[in-house]
DNA sequence: GTCGAGAATGAACGCGGGTTCATTCTCGAC
DNA sequence: GTCGAGAATGAACCCGCGTTCATTCTCGAC
């Protein structure tokens, strides 16, 4: 007789999927929320909605909104250690100035600096100096990726003529990819990802001299 | 008769102040409390315990309470733009190179990178992306600073031997300190104010070579 | 002294948000 | 097919926060 059936639009089956994609899902949507709204004014209720499911589920999944929250932090973190370390590691690469090209180019890539993940990343930084938690996430992935980072440069010091301050070098690249990302995050008008990458080739050709970088 | 000052002990006297007297409170108050808990769970009766002042005073000097988030964030880049303008208009500095050496020494003093104004300030930019006041202000507040800068970046590119890509410096510059300005907030200790001074030095040093730098 | 303007107070209100939980539904085991 | 475990739902609850406002207090004008 099919009673249910006929006629009945936009019949919401109840579909169920395995904890780990509905976290990851709950995950993507709470990034959406936060480039959107601001991490101040996101909702339990408009992360679900923007999921398409159920006002209750995140806490299924995550007990807590804080919870939810930090797990959306690491996995913006850990997405952009896992690629950095991919290309610091590589075995590829014929030159280290070739390594720096393609870390520059990764860093500044569209995946890496597109809105939703960037706005995230600040979001948290921003919050991070009354959070313990959030802090000591950002503090463990920045001090991650210094460390290779520092390797790299210290190869790259080796080659030169005259000595340089690798430790100061590091840092000093460091925190120039910092404030070019909030640049292009809060005036992406002004700054571009081809401006930026310009920038820090200037930077690099001006402590390194004798370094070629094609990009 | 005396009959109520005998004894009386902790008597709230109420007080009557000029009104940008109580807002500047509000305000400092403000700061403290977004440094101490962060922006998303300021609460205005927070706020108005730590200026020790009565639950409905904000609102009776702000309105509602955006207000008076944005008179403190404006509050903020005002302090820093008006000190940044008193370097770089003054005109008893003898050579560039000492301007721009007083410029740094501003730009991490004590003062400047207090942990209560740069939790607000990067508080408010890890929001700005959804708040389009938020963001003019800060963008605007960037770009008063973008120009002064590049006027003095200019002079110090005439002076080189080699050709200076102003523009990319200038960028490269302001990005070099806002990331600096973040390590010392979400790292202090392992960036001091000492060690980001060197890292822009070596920056400076690295594009302008002819340059020297006495700090 | 008296009076009025308006600054300051804090109790009370209403709403919006996180969390809970009874209920419904799905699917694999048998 | 039947059954049970547990995934998913969403209405309901409750608390906390921003905002309001009747009341109190201060101070300058006269």
């Amino acid at each position: 007789m099919q009673t249910k059936s006929i006629k009945r639009e936009a019949v919401k089956k109840r579909v169920i999927l395995p904890r780990a994609v509905r976290r990851q899902q709950l995950i993507l949507a709470t990034m959406r929320c936060i480039s959107k709204v601001g991490l101040s004014s996101v909702t339990m209720a408009q992360v679900t909605k923007e999921a398409g499911l159920s006002r209750g589920i995140a806490n299924l999944h995550f007990e807590r909104k804080e919870n939810l929250l930090i797990e959306t932090l690491r996995f913006v973190t850990d997405e952009y250690n896992r690629g950095q370390a991919e290309i610091l590691n590589a075995v590829t690469f014929s030159s280290t100035a070739e390594r720096l090209a393609a870390l520059m180019a990764f860093q500044f890539s569209r995946s890496v600096t597109e809105v939703t993940k960037m706005a995230v990343w600040f979001a948290f930084y921003g919050e991070a100096t009354s959070r313990p938690t959030y802090q000591k996430i950002c503090a463990d992935s920045d001090a991650r990726a210094a460390r290779s980072i520092r390797a790299l440069f210290t190869q790259l010091g080796a080659a030169q003529d005259a000595a340089v301050d690798v430790g100061a070098v590091t840092d000093g690249y460091i925190a120039l990819i910092d404030g070019l990302w909030l640049n292009l995050l809060l005036a992406p008008k002004k700054m571009t990802r081809a401006k930026a990458k310009r920038v820090a080739r200037t930077f690099l050709e001006g402590v390194f001299p004798s370094i070629t970088l094609e990009l």
